[in-house]
DNA sequence: CAGATTTGACCCTT
DNA sequence: AAGGGTCAAATCTG
């Protein structure tokens, strides 16, 4: 199985849309065509995103979310310090282990926790170890649901520009499944009202069943998660440099409502990326 | 000892 | 003015 081949695929489609929105960037060219570029191109950003966080490694030691006892000192002196003008959240994400909230592939650091008003956990605030080495700006927010204790809430802001993603090789696949179990590493892919869907169509991918089998990959995120998490599809032939990328907009604006699948895994994942 | 975390204070946005 | 995001000194950890 080769997941990294699809990841490298849909980041390849990514690079044809934008080459398309250059070429529909020339003064004819209709708003509903670029709007439409740009709509695909997100949904593509959303989809390798996905699949990246199914790649993420499961540790078996808890983040340290919970604050220890500490002893700072009571006069430090007042300094004056500056803000950065606030960041718009770009993604949102559940899973249903702290661990999973934090490893998800890339270096975060720490730099904050907050209670939030009506929330009965904290909000543990996160941003790229490579900040002040690479100015990557990448941050993230990690927060315990209220409705499901087992569930974190989490919001990705900004892109990660430092490159230093790492993956972890597994061996065995995951199985799908929709209740949840203690003894095991969950992650719950939840395609939020942001970018909601992807709809490419492929001759290169094969899947396993008839419901989400190329060549047409359309659907939401649910169901990129659910496709990714299979057993035993795979790549064939690859014939990338003629993947003709669409946009099905039936599927796309139909496709708003939140819908979420409990993919189980076992101590280890299954993916590489690398 | 270097890097990560904790946590009260600061300050921006609403 | 309140709430939330960030800063940075103190503290912890390997």
């Amino acid at each position: 199985m080769e997941i990294n081949l699809l990841i490298n695929a849909l980041n390849q489609g990514n690079e044809q849309i934008r080459e398309l929105e250059a070429q529909l960037d020339q003064p004819n060219s209709s708003e509903a065509c670029k709007s439409l570029a740009s709509q695909v191109q997100e949904a593509l950003a959303t989809a390798i995103s996905m699949a990246k966080l199914l790649n993420q490694p499961a540790k078996t030691s808890e983040s340290p979310l919970l604050a220890s006892e500490s002893t700072r000192s009571e006069n430090s002196e007042k300094v004056f310090k500056k803000r950065k003008k606030m960041t718009r959240l770009n993604k949102q994400v559940r899973v249903c282990s702290p661990s999973s909230a934090v490893n998800d592939g890339y270096s975060w650091r720490k730099y904050g926790q907050k209670v939030i008003l009506g929330s009965k956990f904290h909000r543990a605030y996160y941003r790229c170890s490579h900040r002040d080495t690479l100015g990557c700006q990448a941050t993230k927010q990690v927060q315990r649901s209220d409705n499901n204790s087992s569930l974190y809430e989490i919001s990705f802001c900004g892109d990660h520009t430092c490159g230093t993603h790492h993956s972890l090789r597994i061996p065995a696949p995951p199985s799908v499944v929709h209740n949840t179990s203690p003894e095991t590493e969950r992650l719950m892919i939840v395609s939020g009202d942001l970018q909601p869907s992807f709809s490419l169509t492929s001759p290169s991918i094969c899947g396993p069943s008839n419901d989400i089998s190329a060549p047409n990959l359309c659907g939401s995120g649910s169901e990129m998660a659910e496709m990714l998490s299979g057993a035993s599809w795979t790549m064939s032939e690859s014939p990338i440099e003629n993947w003709d990328f669409k946009v099905d907009f039936d599927t796309l604006w139909s496709s708003t409502t939140i819908e979420s699948t409990m993919v189980e895994f076992g101590t280890e994942l299954p993916f590489d990326f690398s």
